[in-house]
DNA sequence: GGCGGGGATGAATCGCGGT
DNA sequence: GACCGCGATTCATCCCCGC
């Protein structure tokens, strides 16, 4: 905070990150957030079920020559961040798992010291159209010191407690993507930013490793969204961005900002997620064993138990609710009350087994007596 | 599967993996599951960055040392499971931040591609008593297949589908630790090895990338999680171990493992493997008409179905798919979604015919008994 | 104004087999 | 190896529009 003076605070500089990185001094800077090019190296076009196309990121900002040239480019930018990153300070970094790997390594190259792994796990992420993969739910944060001998970061510990309902903050964590009215738009209406990343992400980030009037550093500014959430904190923030156009709507959005008085209450925008328990899970966990018959509460109808958590009755297979629909000619049935298991003699309802996953989930010290 | 006789299934190889893998012969083996050690001695040498406390230059130079070593042995197992992988088969990999970034970056050198990064979610982690940083409460697995072009790697997704209830698979799993009865205890009551992993998550990375009768290499065996899974799912298995104490202990839980006798239970959901049905084979056997007039869902757009089983719209003819897909001006069309015919006065999707066909056809025996 | 259906969309490394 | 046709494949969310 000190030396505030001598930095370009509350600018956007126009220009390559690693060159404008260059100009600014030693040690003077309180975090860094980067979510830089992650080198997606899409192929041809990828179209939805319903034939419509995915406006994939294919802009020439994300277009490196091979692993080889983005290696040589992160190392370069992250050297400089951690030049200009006070003792105290400490570096996020966003990724997926096209480029995240390269990051972290080279992170640990250069001598920062990895605090955590952090892990967004989107709410609404895009599926897989083709039922090639597992849904790409989630992006990684690197958060690093500036070296191992760094041991005064800062981390608010008390606040992200106090944000997780007073249990420890984990390093998962539940966000919904940047849409709607907090996406910015082009004039003719299409995204201003293909990667603009959710206020609530960066609120989170700020609110964990920074304090008020601490200076944020972001090499790939974008939409400025990390100004934006500093400002409303009360952080200062220097913005690097190549693209003019991308900084002057930054600078549009920032200047509307206001700061407010109750930080915490920004980022509890943090919904808390309902617990879901697929059926599988009872599969995998051994409280319901592949091949087993699952019956209803008067025998009337069987059903076996398919490893991968369907069952199959003698005319039909899907999941628990629909074969206990069918077998009763009925639109609709919970199968978790429906469908029972033989225990001891006794039939036992399948939701037992579900609540006892879930307890087991929520309270992991009773497990520990079980 | 063809070659597995000159496989040592069902054996725990004692020995370095990479001498041990070296013997192994080229494309053998259809899924690798590694959990490779994070802080590993090579030759009598200590190589955790952590452990030399060294100031300076001296400590930048020291702590590259120790990464350069632990790179270079990760790059020779892992380019040793690529060459034993069969052109179907996909590598998984689990680590935590300490290495899963080098990891992962030589895991791209070398020519993997990488399908998903996955987290696993832990239900009960340890706490961060210190409160110094996040729970660190998940770590990541990679899954890559052998090359960018090997496009035929197996990947069960209607069984992940199923699992999930009827939803797509994400990439972040929530599994509970191995603790309780399942986490192998030895002679004193202390944990027969440090890092056990739970059962569920191999079953789950076996049930999404394998098939019943698959060899699956572990080239870090431990004490025999993937093993005893592979077993009880009905895969081949083989495992490397350098500790002669952690085999027999595996050897041991392994031989009280049964496996799941029910092909039906262990078989997964697939629809992808169902037999083709051409269109002209419901016009053979009488399911549609000759004539007969088939519009879609909203009734938009009509074909006229001629005998040899094309179409014929105001402007197009040819198959179902292609004449779906000009009408409505579309890149592609599924014509058995996509068309219906008219039965007692309501409109049905020509695929509910084909799928009378396959039913049918499929098992006529299975249905003698319902 | 409330409600429900339809459409749009999000950092995506997203066929396959026969000829 | 290239070409070509079959035909498989989506979840959460938000906006807009019509009733």
């Amino acid at each position: 905070m000190t030396d505030g003076g001598r930095l370009p605070v509350g600018r956007i500089l126009i220009g390559d990150c690693i060159e404008e990185l260059r100009a600014l001094p030693d040690r003077s800077v309180d975090l860094v957030f980067a979510d830089p090019p992650y080198n997606l190296q899409l192929g041809g076009e990828l179209l939805r079920p319903n034939n419509t196309r995915v406006d994939g990121v294919d802009d020439a900002w994300d277009r490196f020559g091979g692993f080889e040239a983005y290696d040589k480019f992160c190392r370069a930018w992250l050297a400089e961040c951690r030049r200009v990153l006070k003792d105290t300070g400490t570096l996020w970094v966003i990724g997926s798992y096209h480029n995240i790997f390269r990051v972290g390594a080279i992170v640990q190259d250069l001598g920062f010291w990895i605090l955590n792994d952090v892990v967004w796990r989107k709410a609404n992420p895009m599926p897989n159209f083709r039922g090639k993969r597992f849904t790409n739910a989630h992006e990684t944060l690197i958060w690093a010191a500036r070296s191992e001998d760094s041991r005064r970061y800062t981390f608010n510990y008390d606040a992200m407690k106090a944000l997780n309902d007073d249990q420890q903050m984990r390093s998962d964590w539940f966000l919904p993507l940047c849409t709607g009215a907090e996406r910015l738009k082009a004039e003719d209406g299409s995204k201003a930013h293909p990667t603009q990343k959710p206020e609530s992400l960066l609120a989170r980030v700020l609110l964990a490793a920074s304090r008020p009037g601490d200076v944020v550093l972001d090499p790939f500014f974008g939409t400025g969204t990390t100004g934006a959430v500093a400002k409303r904190l009360g952080r200062r923030w220097i913005g690097i961005e190549r693209d003019s156009g991308y900084a002057a709507v930054a600078r549009r959005r920032i200047a509307e900002v206001e700061a407010v008085d109750d930080p915490l209450a920004l980022a509890l925008a943090n919904r808390r997620e309902q617990p879901r328990v697929p059926f599988g899970r009872l599969i995998e966990e051994g409280l319901i064993r592949p091949g087993e018959v699952l019956f209803d509460s008067r025998r009337r109808w069987f059903a076996k138990v398919r490893a991968d958590g369907h069952l199959i009755s003698d005319d039909h297979k899907g999941s628990i609710h629909s074969v206990g629909a069918a077998v009763q000619g009925a639109p609709a049935c919970n199968g978790w009350m429906f469908w029972h298991a033989e225990r001891k003699g006794m039939p036992v309802a399948i939701d037992v087994f579900r609540q006892q996953l879930r307890a087991a989930g929520e309270a992991p010290a009773a497990r520990v007596g079980a």
